[in-house]
DNA sequence: ATGGCCATGTAAGATGTTACATGATTTA
DNA sequence: TAAATCATGTAACATCTTACATGGCCAT
């Protein structure tokens, strides 16, 4: 995030962080602060030049080392633990579905269901936005989303036909 | 997984995360031995009774608490952050790619292809073979989890024609 | 009877969460 | 100018990783 914006401080890498629709990022300043002194002491950061509004704070860059460190990260996209399959939260759900009561099952994945639709409108939304703004990577980003999202809900259908099918 | 399983020791819990097709979960004894206790002290589960053969160990089970806390768990499927957007390694990278080199970029689509073809091959003959075993769940947790390769292999040939066809 | 794996852990260090503290800046 | 918010943190606690320790079981 740093060599994308340019020189930036801790808290504007906070707010990238509580700004993003993406939940799993640790935006609180108790995790963010410690980080970045971290990223500093492995000299894969240093302090650019400190800000010029009262406060404390300096502003970062990325080292020689960190861009290699970065450029690392993005060569890893076809390393195993980067393309086998993702945790979902909603699937670890359904892999212990047998120890809920059969009708709670069916109104638990309804409601799943209209829920996931919903959130699936606004991410369509939200891409084809970044579509016609033409930022490639960014519409890219949010196309996977959406079609992540696409994937669960037919295979929540399947879900729902499962349970359901078998009921009464 | 011990209301599933009946009464088990920790280690026995450390076998099903280790042979889990998922490798998202701590596996490591440094991780399951202090779990276990916690969820004891916490009174979600407690000792059934001593293990038999000469070690120390014991087999553990759900207190009513515990099982209270498990259809709880259950019962959030339809809570918005499990519903919303997972993690993707792969996608999150993608996020970044602009800071790439056009050029590697498309060698490491291109790998990172074969490798999901390759990965979605091996899940799909183990779908498949939990169908046909008739274990329900099992069959649609892997079914989950072979959708979701499959929408983002499809995804990835999307960023593949992005990247390759700005190039030269 | 012994070497290798099974089973049960512990210790140190890394990282994240929650809650709090403090001063600067902005706004009503 | 008082209240709200911005910005920069710290402290205590929870959890996970990595590495190690220890003793039981089992096959040769």
């Amino acid at each position: 995030m740093i060599s994308r914006k340019g020189p930036c401080t801790a808290y504007a890498l906070r707010r990238e962080f509580t700004e993003s629709p993406s939940q799993y990022w640790s935006a609180s300043s108790g995790a963010v602060y410690p980080l970045v002194r971290r990223l500093e002491r492995r000299r894969l950061i240093r302090v650019k030049r400190k800000t010029r509004d009262g406060r404390e704070g300096s502003l970062y860059v990325l080292t020689a080392a960190g861009h290699e460190a970065l450029t690392d990260w993005l060569n890893g996209l076809d390393a195993t633990a980067t393309i086998s399959v993702p945790p979902d939260p909603l699937r670890n759900r359904v892999a212990f579905f047998a120890l809920l009561e059969h009708s709670r099952q069916q109104v638990v994945v309804a409601r799943a269901i209209e829920g996931l639709r919903s959130h699936l409108e606004r991410v369509l939304a939200h891409t084809e936005r970044l579509e016609t703004l033409g930022r490639t990577f960014e519409y890219l980003v949010s196309d996977g989303a959406r079609r992540m999202l696409e994937s669960r809900l037919e295979w929540l259908l399947e879900v729902a036909r499962a349970t359901g099918g078998r009921g009464r």
